[in-house]
DNA sequence: GATGGCCTTATTGTCGGACAATCATACTAT
DNA sequence: ATAGTATGATTGTCCGACAATAAGGCCATC
């Protein structure tokens, strides 16, 4: 009675076709930026419908493997971007009901050593964009969804300046998940503005003085600062982040 | 000359649909585990083909909104588990080049802070399992395949009891990129299997004594030990993980 | 020589219909 | 109650078709 069966796996047939063009794609044999083969032309190399090979095609655009120059016919190789896969764990994050305290709570996390790891690996080009995020952010701190947008451009150039794209990645679909909650913040609570565009210059100075512990010190502070502004203007922590 | 017009954004038809449809499970319309109308009658509420229904379909698969049950037929309405999402997320890391050293600099950052939350949020469940995977590393540790399935189980159990789901989320992708290189290192450095157990052994000590200071730099001190592994057994840090 | 118009062809988006395989269900017999 | 059977619904896959539109070549024009 030990005889255990693994349930034997089917797979229709349009899933094999995307996994094997998948495979190609991952293995580098399709380039990114490469034409994939016009549709007739894969369903006469797999043997298959052209149906089959558009329902595959269909699930490898959604995975973001290829997608189509706007205005162009012909699908493209491409690489996904922090966008796309953003978009893609905002979703599965809005789904799983995460709240905001867990999305601050990752933020308290990885920012502080964000800002450390720029301040090490600051360059000119990368300095150049936070300190030009953050005088985007003095200059129109006072509209909240631009200041919203400052806010997430600063994380971001601090995230791109610390040299590890793993960052971006992850980070963006926090920021996104956290626009909401931060324009009512922004807009409830006037003097966080002030305190935000404060932070944003001393993180700035201290990256650009290659001082990686300030930056840290400075980063800890500004992202606590936020839950205090969450606090202080009622958004509960424990509600689900809304959805976009 | 300032007339600068947006490029006027057309959709085709199974991007449309899918999108209506996605919209209803993120507003919650559509719920968790319920299943979708079947594939005529969509086509016959949209007043589409079946083709473009089914094109929609694979595109929601893919992203995965949407799932069969094993040996079923009818869609249901799934919520994206951290299996999924990490599989995309691996994809799209690999894809970019990531190094391992990037890799390991993530895990640098989220484990202490994962180990100082799970002894201030632990519950007799969370500490259970925790413990469970200390004693199946300790008893597996001599194979490396198991060994490194027993280092994933050990993270995942952390961020399990962290009491912050999104750490599973995140940490998932990182850990299935680190897996190869983590084979390597069991295999080529026998005494870093005993280091890995004792590690273990104090992280989970000081979790179920609620000492997060303790369990935090056990952590930190643990992440670090694999760096120095991976430089004994000459794992190039630089060099793209490999693909899964 | 670059630009714009025009034609042909290849390719995609969408439709309709078809059929076998198989899942779901109700019914029957044991 | 269980196993077998018949029936209908649904999916996987195929075929063929056609309109709209990129792609690419050719030509006239300035």
């Amino acid at each position: 009675m030990s005889a255990r069966f693994e349930p034997l796996a089917f797979a229709p047939g349009y899933r094999r076709v995307a996994g094997e063009i998948a495979a190609r794609i991952l293995d580098r044999t399709l380039k990114v930026g490469e034409p994939l083969p016009s549709e007739l032309e894969l369903a006469a190399q797999f043997g298959v419908n052209r149906s089959m090979i558009r329902e595959a095609l269909r699930e490898l655009e959604s995975a973001d493997l290829i997608a189509r120059r706007r205005g162009t016919k012909r699908m493209v190789v491409v690489r996904p971007a922090a966008a796309q896969v953003a978009g893609r764990l905002r979703q599965a994050f809005a789904l799983n009901d995460v709240t905001v305290r867990e999305v601050w709570q990752m933020l308290e996390v990885l920012e502080p050593p964000a800002a450390q790891s720029a301040a090490a690996a600051r360059t000119p080009a990368t300095l150049a964009r936070i300190e030009s995020a953050v005088a985007g952010y003095r200059g129109a701190h006072r509209q909240a969804p631009l200041a919203v947008e400052g806010v997430g451009e600063f994380f971001r150039a601090i995230a791109g300046a610390s040299g590890n794209r793993l960052l971006p990645l992850i980070q963006e679909p926090l920021l996104q998940l956290l626009a909401a909650a931060l324009g009512v913040l922004i807009e409830a609570v006037p003097p966080a503005r002030e305190r935000i565009g404060i932070a944003q210059e001393r993180i700035c100075a201290a990256i650009a003085d290659g001082d990686g512990e300030l930056a840290r010190n400075w980063m800890a502070k500004h992202v606590r600062d936020f839950r205090r502004g969450f606090e202080l203007c009622r958004i509960e922590l424990d509600t689900p982040v809304p959805l976009g």
